[in-house]
RNA sequence: CGCGGGAUGGAGCAGUCUGGUAGCUCGUCGGGCUCAUAACCCGAAGGUCAUAGGUUCAAAUCCUAUUCCCGCAA
């Protein structure tokens, strides 16, 4: 059970082991997407579809007695989900022979919750991973069998470790099933001390606070690419900023949101702590460009400000 | 048919309302200055103005259709 992109590669890889058959794929409706709002289907399907694997689609599991009942009669020993986007019942839990299992892309304890990637980044952590466990009632409650670190860099992006999770997240999965299977690994409860919890962004999300330092607003940046992106306004339009660089010039230690230095390299930015490089930006209307074409073409000079 | 913005030398933009010489900041190339430079000075190349029709003596500009890109909303 699964539904964006990041999962396909596990279910590749899933597939392709000779010790696992995949049953069925379960996933999301179609769901009308972007401009004209034309009906996507979730990448799953497609990829279940080009492996042939039969695939279902529910709009809520729980409730969906026909599925549940075509469930129970593939009888299946696992249970796998990753990325589903729905809240198991007690009844789909039941299911399986051995467990329900999920894989979770933090290290439990800790960012239980809909947004662990981008959490992490946002609050500037130095390192996450990925977390297999067995599924319960509660979110992100249940017991840890496997993890694997994951070190964040200080410039990597959501879009970055969400790669590296894509590429981890298999062999952590096949290898968590063989273990349940053959019964040589035991789960284990979690600290519930270390719970924090990583809610969904949201577009407000993405304003930039100039008030805050440049390493707050760099992390923010980085831990939003695709969505919903960092935002500031100039000259009274919106600009998206996609790209930033911490820089250790900043000499006064100024507050503002003053643009002090326009280089080939960005647009350099007081900040209330520290500058910061401003290297990619996306105008309204405007593809990604460097922050210095956007100078060049915007006549751009120091002393101008963003945010207003 | 959800709402809106955009397409102009290699990049980013102005010019469109009010039709009449293709402009700006860069980049590239050549030359100069310099111990030197991503800095400065001089010069040059490079554009079917997204596409197809229409109006006009004349269209980047006005009208119609099409394609592609982007934001918002879901």
């Amino acid at each position: 059970m699964a539904t964006p992109e990041i999962a396909v590669k596990s279910l590749k890889e899933l597939n392709n082991n000779p010790n696992i058959k995949v049953e069925a794929v379960i996933t999301q409706p179609d769901r009308p997407k972007g401009r004209g709002n034309k009906l996507t289907p979730p990448p799953i399907k497609v990829c279940a579809k080009e492996n042939n694997i039969p695939c279902f689609q529910t709009e809520k599991i729980s409730k969906d007695t026909e599925l549940l009942k075509k469930l129970k009669e593939i009888n299946p020993d696992f249970i796998v989900t990753f990325a589903f986007g729905q809240i198991l019942s007690e009844e789909v839990l039941n299911i399986p022979c051995f467990s329900t299992i999920n894989l979770h892309a933090s290290l439990l304890p800790k960012y239980r919750g809909a947004n662990p990637i981008q959490r992490c980044i946002y609050n500037g952590d130095q390192e996450t991973g990925i977390t297999t466990m067995i599924t319960v009632l509660e979110l992100d409650a249940g017991d840890i069998c496997e993890c694997e670190k994951i070190q964040i860099t200080e410039n990597m992006t959501n879009i970055e470790l969400e790669e590296i999770i894509k590429e981890k997240s298999p062999t952590l999965i096949c290898s968590t099933l063989e273990g349940l299977y053959k019964k040589t690994l035991t789960p284990r409860k979690q600290n519930t001390e270390e719970i924090t919890i990583a809610k969904k962004f949201i577009k407000q999300d993405g304003l930039i606070d100039w008030g805050k330092s440049a390493k707050d607003i760099h992390n923010q940046v980085r831990s939003m690419v695709d969505f919903p992106t960092a935002y500031t306004t100039f000259n009274g339009k919106m600009i998206k900023i996609i790209e930033t660089r911490l820089i250790n010039t900043c000499k006064n230690n100024c507050s503002g949101n003053e643009i002090i230095n326009i280089t080939k390299s960005g647009i350099e930015v007081k900040t209330a702590l520290g500058s910061l490089l401003i290297t990619k930006v996306k105008p309204e209307s405007k593809n990604i460009m460097n922050a210095y074409d956007f100078a060049n073409g915007n006549k751009i000079k120091t002393g101008m400000k963003f945010g207003e």
